[in-house]
DNA sequence: TGATGGTGATTAATCGTTTAATCAAGCTAG
DNA sequence: CTAGCTTGATTAAACGATTAATCACCATCA
């Protein structure tokens, strides 16, 4: 049944040279004593038949397959390729592979998708949790990408602190009057991004928050935010937790005819794909997912060679540096406004 | 050094049950013949202890091991997560994990990052390929999911009917005078896309075609494409083979205070997803990615199973449905004309 | 009664690699 | 001249599953 697998393998190389496999695999590995020349003869041969180890083999004999598992519960999530992308590149520098798994949101499949990559016996899981979820111990390391003030996380980006890199952004340009757009107040991430701006509000300046899901429940599924109706009263700024939201507030106020960022500035966060190329140039906040992904693999690489070691580090594994800083990409969407706003004048700043 | 693998093996199970370790393969593998009695003993203990085959052990006996690759040269395309969740979903439905290989968009890195799939032995690979890349012949069964009209696609969007389906809608809603946007000439997807909708084009209608890369190639980068201009001279709709380019299109409309549908309707590709969250929403046209994922996978473990059976089959595999109907989601930003044109006067069709 | 056949289990080989233990020389030093 | 060390290679035992071949046993039938 089982077809003989191609390619050759290491006792093939080893006969057609007259030697022992076990002198084939040490001079591959570079381990144990063999001549130089021999070594050159080995490495020769193998090129020759264009040799590929077996990983199964390695693994059965090593207990260690070079795989990780990476786990999205929202994978939906925009920013997912790029994290996606920047994991597997981390990995595979460090010579690992990435088996993904998609929870769909729902709690129950993510431990089920868990289950999948430990039957799959990847050596370590990196996880990227939506909401609180609870990470239950499973017998390997784990990376948790989440945000600083989530309990076990291992790093994460400064959503707090690019959350005032907004604020203090919009302020330099002269607004006061703020709404503050996210989604659900559950989230760690989003917490932290509006809290980091609420920290930096100016005195005398004040902020009002619009949670999008309660917003929903209330007035129906895609119902318009009324955002003409905050303007009227006086917000001059609309800073949200993600682009994504700020490209719905920016749409529906270009609709309703308020100029952007004449007489409304508009911010998200995470600075997507799209966020350069419309009209006006969004303005955002962007985390280097690059970093944060070389952080996560190497704590968590660490964790698996040190449990080589008996260690036995089996649980959420931590690293030196546990929040990179975010950092604002201003584009068109904010800028001082060019007409007057209520009762008052035009704010300080020169005009456009 | 290796560190005794956590949990029970076969044969720990075996000797705990004073029976041999075949036999315990046998009944929890429903093969050969095993007592009902003692078949349910063996699933009791293997419960209790919480077995795991190991994946590595069993690969290297039967030289599979149940992982696909998915290989993603543009993995920065926002319709990825769709793709990857859809195809993982299929493939652990059937019993596969999913190993990513991102290339980055070059080809060099397309054909390393296929070589470190067949370093991890997977079974076989998926494929969605970004402009016209040569498929080489790798050890094993290659699906590609590109476009009808690549030579060798095993299944994919039938995105000509697709283009179809946006022109046919356009038109009846009036309209006469198309401007299509497409961003490469060289992407068999695109130029599907703008076949369908010119094949479409009513009697009497004209349709011009910007092609963004040369656009920005003449004009810079994220340079107006200066679509006002287009109304001006009669337009009064934009067709994107992108919802990328058809939010680029409605944000330069809307900012040019040209209201859509009013006096210009736009139309995407993919809906993404933002689509239906932007003012107006967009309508857009979807692939059914759940279908194309379910036959790409079936047609590969296909190969995968039949070459088992000295079958051989080494390249493209290729499936009964070849294309997969595209359906269009007509949102918000197509629509009648409000406003006149031009010299003509306003088209048939009750005012809005 | 002895040949035949079905049942329920075991034996042993095998997949390809790693690695600890061993060995045969050759060389140096006492 | 031999004990001891170094060098360069070999042996053999795993790792944990699958599976073809075998076997003991009992029942059936001629």
């Amino acid at each position: 049944m089982a077809n003989p697998r191609p390619g050759p393998t290491l006792t093939m190389i080893a006969t057609a040279l007259n030697v022992s496999a076990a002198t084939v695999s040490n001079a591959l590995a570079g381990k144990g004593r063999i001549s130089a020349e021999l070594i050159d003869r080995i490495r020769a041969k193998a090129d020759e038949l264009g040799y590929v180890p077996s990983s199964a083999a390695r693994a059965l004999r090593t207990g260690h397959t070079r795989v990780l598992g990476l786990v999205l519960p929202d994978i939906s999530n925009p920013l997912f390729p790029q994290i996606a992308q920047a994991i597997e590149y981390a990995a595979s520098a460090s010579g690992y592979g990435v088996l993904i798994a998609d929870s769909r949101g729902s709690v129950a499949m993510q431990t089920e998708a868990i289950n999948r990559l430990i039957e799959r016996d990847v050596d370590g899981i990196v996880i990227i949790p939506r909401l609180g979820t609870r990470i239950v111990d499973i017998g390997r390391p784990l990376a948790v990408i989440d945000s600083p003030s989530t309990p076990n996380s291992t790093v994460s980006a400064d959503h707090w602190q690019g959350g005032q890199l907004v604020m203090e952004h919009l302020a330099a340009l002269g607004h006061q009057n703020f709404v503050l757009i996210g989604n659900n107040p559950a989230s760690n991430v989003q917490n932290d991004r509006i809290g980091g701006m609420k920290s930096r509000v100016p005195a005398g300046g004040k902020a009002e928050i619009l949670w999008i899901e309660q917003h929903e429940q209330a007035h129906g599924k895609a119902s318009p935010l009324r955002l003409a109706e905050k303007v009227e009263r006086g917000a001059t700024a609309f800073a949200a937790v993600s682009d994504l939201h700020a490209l719905r507030a920016l749409t529906e106020l270009q609709n309703a005819g308020i100029a952007v960022p004449g007489r409304a500035s508009v911010a998200g966060f995470d600075d997507l794909a799209w966020s350069a190329m419309i009209t006006p140039a969004l303005t955002s906040v962007r985390m280097d997912v690059a970093t944060i992904a070389r952080i996560a693999i190497d704590a968590l690489l660490c964790a698996i060679e040190a449990d080589t070691a008996a260690d036995a580090t089996r649980g959420v594994v931590s690293a030196e540096t546990t929040s990179v800083p975010m950092t604002l990409v201003a584009r068109q969407t904010t800028g001082v406004l060019t007409a007057p706003t209520h009762p008052e004048k035009t704010p300080a700043g020169e005009p456009a």
